[in-house]
DNA sequence: CCCGAGACGTAATAACATAACATGCACCAG
DNA sequence: CTGGTGCATGTTATGTTATTACGTCTCGGG
């Protein structure tokens, strides 16, 4: 099965992991980053997979590649690259992927289709926000959210039917 | 510390732990569910910490109270409760908290303290959820969905200022 | 030149979760 | 009453995810 994971359509990516790492590479370099060829090399697995990976599944790529083979090689790498926005956790999956908007300062909320496995990164608009509304009227001051949804996507709905 | 843990108000919940597991059982014969036991005591050691418990936490109090204490015993009583609604799991802390609101049906949204590590859980309004949004724009059909907040509760945010 | 910060490597272990299989018990059809 | 079915519980073993602790290297500042 294809599991079709950018948002729920289909799309070439042959040019998108290198642009995507040259993105992070002059944002990194703006900020004072190291992107490291770990890693670089991690948020390159996750853009080409494009897909939701297991910490696990990232060590090993990168061991294939020389890196090391120990789990914090790719537990720091994935810190350093969720940390800085490039990549996200869904916590659902304990899974990574690579960010769908980088650059933006966003809160990302998440589509799990249960049927494919594929992940969608949707735009939240922070304005009317679910969780700020909810923060404001109790005085909680939110520094992280985690918005995911486990559901069937619309191909797979589609496909149901038949 | 006192983790506070009820939204971030005190309460005395003296009698509330004892009603909650008496809703939990009318609910469930209603239901024709078996609330068991194990079940019953896993509900009660929730409901009695009135915090974010991990299943080992549980598992530990039902071995002390003479069940089994091998981890499929507080992971099969975790998965009833949570299945019918008396129980949420918060995933970003891979741990368990007894629902603020049983009976209702609802989808919780959480709020993590991450100073005092108190849990409050929120109702959301389901007409202007976010993912419900989402859902309805992008076609995906949402079955199950996670709302989390980490930051700092109002009772921190105050202690800090001093 | 030396030092401190940060990045990486490895070993060991902790924390979280499930698979697979056996037993006991209530219920019901025959 | 007997045998079967479904469900809950228990145990062993294992799988998966994540962190702690510590040594080494490199680079830039003093």
């Amino acid at each position: 099965m294809d599991p079709n994971p950018i948002g729920f359509q289909h799309h070439d990516h042959s040019h998108c992991v290198a642009d995507a790492v040259a993105a992070a590479d002059r944002s990194c370099r703006e900020a004072g980053l190291q992107l490291t060829p770990v890693r670089k090399r991690a948020l390159e697995i996750l853009l080409e997979e494009h897909r939701a990976l297991g910490a696990y599944d990232v060590l090993a790529r990168l061991a294939e590649d020389g890196f090391g083979s120990q789990p914090p090689v790719a537990y720091r790498a994935l810190d350093f690259l969720t940390k800085h926005g490039f990549v996200h956790k869904i916590e659902k999956l304990n899974a990574f992927i690579a960010c769908a908007h980088p650059g933006e300062l966003h809160t990302p909320a998440f589509l799990i289709c249960t049927t494919c496995q594929a992940v969608a990164e949707a735009e939240t608009d922070p304005s009317h926000s679910l969780l700020a509304n909810i923060a404001e009227t109790t005085g909680f001051r939110i520094s992280r959210a985690v918005l995911e949804a486990e559901g069937t996507c619309p191909n797979c709905l589609a496909s149901e039917k038949r």
